[in-house]
Order: structure tokens, then C-alpha cells, then sequence
DNA sequence: TGAAGCGCGG
């Protein structure tokens, strides 16, 4: 070889260099004359995506060289990596009217680029295509389908691709044991854990991390301590990823004592092992261990990013201790994260929170970049400080600022509403959250609707709500009817509420505490006695110890 | 001499 080419080949390996270095290699490139070589359009391509300068990739592409499918990829690939999902796709038409036809790897990017806009008609159509390209049973395009769907939230449709590829792959399995495992079919994802065992795939961290994020409440918790064993057994427990799914899976499953044993038996835990721990202990009502773990974190020498900041803000904010929060803040202003939108949007709550709502609003109008989250926080906030319509003008300038509101701000506005006793706003905004932006209710938005209308006297409306709903209806939704029955002091209906409840065999003494409560405060004893004692029955429970592995 | 599909924390 050539020892210039040589040195061009030397240098296409560094290529994590300075951008510097890597315009002076484009150069060397240039004077070479071997620019208009495919393969060193595309090395350029890449490398200048690497540094995120899209315009001189982009210039590469335009300038001249033999459009090489792998060229054509290459700066495809770059804008949706970029997030520049239009230049994407009308690369991609583009492309469509050449003699160069897409390959699987350019489908799998589409179909990516499809599901990280939410663009389930894209998403189709490319499915369609990659079809016609004859690339059905081609697993690399499969497996982008399948997680792809299942983002968007079409598990079946997801697994009907799984299942008509006859021999998958190991990412082919890890992708479909994901795709049930974020929708929540711990069972199904376990299932093709075995079977892809049986079929004689030998299982990597993404199968484990797959299998436990499906497992997201105490009721599953011997499933994970099953999964946990594998782990241990196949060593995987060391691995960052599956360390970190285990430490949020027992958080979820509420038993941090178990968190915090996976926790120290990694050796070098990273951010997100951290974060995971830390918003375990946030979630499960230990905020002062959330905190405690955060200094710890910095004594270590440990950099916080704008993830972790946002959730110790969280801790915070549901201490309602303003001290704290501000304490957090000065450390996030020294970071120099403070314009991040994440880590204002949590300050945003933390404040409003913490009784402070003029320095939430503060902290919204100098941040320099709004998204959907931020403008949520800001409208639980004035929600929660009975200022309904300024959470509705909020709502407005979301609308104006071409921003989607997602489930999140409905709930946020919901809330408002009860908090206002604004019955009629409430009602109609439900029917607009449905209707118009097609978001369909959950447990969240029930809760709040049934708040709303049982505690401005309409709990018998409230009721037939629930009524209409399909089974099961989530115990949130009878127990926040119950709380407005005692708050109403309507025996009848919190009797029914109680049965309901007592039916879902939830294991939330609160209610049977708020029935106790109520019976007593009438006077009836012995129905209070009852509830109690039927508590105390019901609290001896083991845990059953089983492996499903 | 080339690219790529799957993972944890808000």
C-alpha cells in the first residue's frame, strides 16, 4: 500500500480525535484525490457524525463521490442519530428514486428513526417496504421492528414479526423478551427465556435486563429473586447493566434493604446504579436515605449528571423542605446545570412543592429551553396551589408553542381542576384529553376525575364512573372513591367502595384503616372491630419461595 | 476496507 493511504488508514482508526484532526484528514483526503471513493466518503461521514458536524457529513455526501449504499446509510443514519428526523426520511425518499436500493441496515434505521417520533404511519410503511425488499425474514431488520413497536406500544404486533422469523438470533429473542418486558408481560418475556434456552441461545445481559423490567411491583418479586439467582449463578450480577435493572427492580418491588445488597456487591457502581438506589429510596417514602446516598455519591468523587440531579430534587420536593431543595440547587448552579431542562423541571416542582411556587415560576421563565415536562411541572404547580387558570393559560401556551401535551399535563391539569372544585372544566377536559388528542385514560386520570366529582357532591356520578369501567379496575381508582365517601361521611357507597377493595385482595391496610376509622366515628363499633380484626388476619403472609428458572 | 439491530436511571 501506498504509505499515504497508509497513513490515512492510521488515522481512520483514531478517529474519537479532535474535530481538528479530523477536518485536517478530510484534507489529506481532498489532495489525495480520494474523496470521490465511497468508502472514504463514507469513513467521513461517520466521523463527522461522531462529532456532531452534520453540515460538513452532509457536505461529504453532496460533494461528488459514487453513492455507495453504504454512503447513502452512512448520512442517513447521521441525521436520525442527530435527531433530525426530516432530513432523514427525505434522504430516504430520495434514495427510494435511485438504482440504489436500501438494504436491511437502511430499514432498520428508518424503522428506528419511526419509533423515536412516534411515527406509527412511517413505522408501517417502512414495515411495507422492507417487506417488498424481500428482507421479511431478515433478523437485523426484524429486531428493529419488534422493538420499534413495542415503543410504541404494539406488543402483538411486535411478536408477529418475532414469530415469523424462524431462527432468531440472540438480539432477535433480546428484542422480543424487551418488548414484553416493557410492556409489563413478565410472563411472556419469562416464557421465551426458557425457550430461547431450549432452542440452545445462551442468554447475554440484554435478556436479563429484559426479563427484569417487566418485574415492577412487589406482587412479582419472587420472579425477580428467580432471575436474580440466574444472574448469580451465570456471574451477570457483576455487569453494570443487569446490576442496575436488579437494584431498580427490587425499588420497584418496594424492598430496599434487597436494592441495597445488590447495590454494594458491585464493585464500581456507575451514575445510573446510583440514581437507580437513590430513586428507589425516593419512591419508597425513605427520602432522608435518598439524600444521605447523594452526599456519598459526591464524597466519592462522583460528578452527578442532570439524571441524577433531577431525582434527588424529587427526594427533595417530597420532603416539602425548602432548605434541602435550596441546598440541592446552589450544588446543581456550581455544576453548571443549572440550564438543563431536566434539572429545571425538577427545581420547578421541588419549589412548588416546598411551598414555593413565585420561585418555581422563577426558575420557568429564566430557563432557556422549555419542553413538555417543564411546562407540566409549572402546571401541577399552580394546580396545586388552587390556580387553576393559570394552569389552563399554561395549557394554552402549549398549544400555541406547538408543544404535544402527553398524559402527564392532562393528569396535571385534572388535578387543578379538583383542587379548584371545577367540575364542569374537569369533565370537559377528560372528554378533550380522549377525543381530541387522543390519549386514552389511566388509573391516574380516574383517580382524579373521581376526586373531583366525589368531593363536590356528585359520589354517586363518581361511582357510576367507575362502574362503567372494564375489570380489573385498579384499587387506586375504589380507593380514592372511599376517601371521598369518608370525607362526605356516605357510609353506603364506602361500603360498597371497601367490598371492592377488600375483592382486589389488596394488601393496602390504609383503606381498611379508613373503613375502621369511619365505622368508628359512627358509633359502630362492632363493624369497626370487624375491619380490624380482619386485618389482622390477613397480614401473616410469607412469601412463597420459588424458582422459575 | 466499510455500516448495524437489543439494555438500566427522570
Amino acid at each position: 500500500m501506498v504509505p499515504i493511504i497508509q497513513l490515512i488508514h492510521k488515522e481512520l482508526s483514531k478517529i474519537y480525535q479532535s474535530l481538528s484532526a479530523t477536518k485536517k484528514l478530510h484534507a489529506l483526503i481532498i489532495k489525495t484525490q480520494l474523496s470521490s471513493d465511497p468508502f472514504y466518503a463514507t469513513q467521513m461521514v461517520r466521523i463527522y457524525a461522531i462529532h456532531g458536524d452534520l453540515c460538513s457529513a452532509r457536505n461529504v455526501f453532496d460533494e461528488g463521490s459514487i453513492r455507495s449504499v453504504y454512503l447513502w446509510n452512512s448520512i442517513i443514519r447521521a441525521h436520525a442519530q442527530a435527531h433530525q428526523f426530516y432530513d432523514a426520511f427525505s434522504l430516504f425518499r430520495k434514495m427510494l428514486e435511485t438504482d440504489i436500493s436500501p438494504d436491511n441496515f437502511t430499514y432498520a434505521c428508518v424503522i428506528r428513526a419511526c419509533s423515536e417520533r412516534f411515527d406509527m404511519h412511517g413505522l408501517k410503511l417502512c414495515h411495507a417496504g422492507s417487506i417488498v425488499s424481500g428482507l421479511k425474514s431478515d433478523s437485523i431488520c426484524g429486531s428493529s421492528l419488534v422493538t420499534a413497536y413495542s415503543k410504541l406500544g404494539l406488543v402483538e404486533e411486535a411478536s408477529k414479526v418475532f414469530y415469523g422469523i424462524r431462527e432468531p438470533d440472540l438480539v432477535m429473542w433480546n428484542s422480543m423478551i424487551s418488548a414484553y418486558g416493557n410492556s409489563g408481560f413478565w410472563d411472556k418475556s419469562l416464557e421465551l427465556f426458557s425457550n430461547m434456552q431450549n432452542s440452545g441461545t445462551k442468554p447475554d445481559g440484554y435478556a436479563l435486563v429484559g426479563l427484569l423490567l417487566g418485574l415492577s411491583d412487589s406482587t412479582s418479586m419472587y420472579i425477580g429473586q428467580g432471575v436474580h439467582g440466574f444472574c448469580l449463578k451465570t456471574s451477570f450480577d457483576s455487569n453494570a447493566h443487569v446490576g442496575s435493572a436488579l437494584v431498580t427492580m427490587y425499588s420497584r418491588c418496594k424492598s430496599m434493604s434487597y436494592a441495597y445488597k445488590v447495590f454494594s456487591g458491585i464493585s464500581q457502581p456507575d451514575l445510573v446504579t446510583w440514581s437507580a438506589l437513590l430513586t428507589g429510596y425516593s419512591q419508597s417514602g425513605e427520602r432522608e436515605k435518598a439524600l444521605l446516598f447523594f452526599k456519598k455519591l459526591v464524597l466519592v468523587g462522583k460528578k452527578p449528571d442532570p439524571v441524577l440531579s433531577a431525582s434527588v430534587l424529587a427526594a427533595a420536593a417530597q420532603m416539602a423542605n425548602v432548605k434541602v431543595g435550596s441546598e440541592i440547587h446552589g450544588y446543581v448552579l456550581r455544576q453548571g446545570l443549572e440550564s438543563d431542562v431536566m434539572v429545571c423541571s425538577a427545581l420547578i416542582d421541588m419549589y412548588s412543592k416546598s411551598g414555593f411556587l413565585g420561585l418555581g415560576i422563577r426558575v420557568f421563565d429564566i430557563m432557556p429551553e422549555k419542553n413538555i415536562v417543564s411546562y407540566n411541572s409549572l402546571i401541577l404547580g399552580f394546580g396545586l396551589h388552587g390556580l387553576a387558570s393559570h394552569a389552563f393559560q399554561m395549557f394554552e401556551e402549549i398549544l400555541e408553542n406547538r408543544l404535544v401535551p402527553d398524559e402527564s399535563t392532562f393528569s396535571a391539569l385534572l388535578c387543578a381542576c379538583g383542587h379548584a372544585g371545577l367540575v364542569e372544566d374537569g369533565k370537559f377536559l377528560f372528554r378533550r384529553m380522549k377525543e381530541e388528542f387522543g390519549i386514552q385514560a389511566r388509573t391516574e386520570h380516574y383517580v382524579h376525575l373521581v376526586k373531583l366529582l366525589g368531593m363536590n357532591g356528585k359520589l354517586e356520578e363518581a361511582y357510576y364512573l367507575i362502574q362503567s369501567l372494564p375489570e380489573p379496575i385498579e384499587h387506586g381508582i375504589w380507593g380514592a372513591l372511599l376517601s371521598c365517601c369518608d370525607a362526605c361521611g356516605n357510609f353506603e357507597l364506602a361500603e360498597v367502595a371497601a367490598e371492592r377493595l377488600i375483592e382486589s385482595n389488596t394488601k393496602r391496610a390504609s383503606y381498611k384503616v379508613m373503613l375502621s376509622n369511619m365505622y368508628a366515628g359512627d358509633g359502630r363499633w362492632d363493624d369497626a372491630r370487624k375491619v380490624r380484626e380482619s386485618m389482622r388476619e390477613g397480614k401473616v403472609r410469607k412469601m412463597p419461595g420459588v424458582s422459575w428458572i
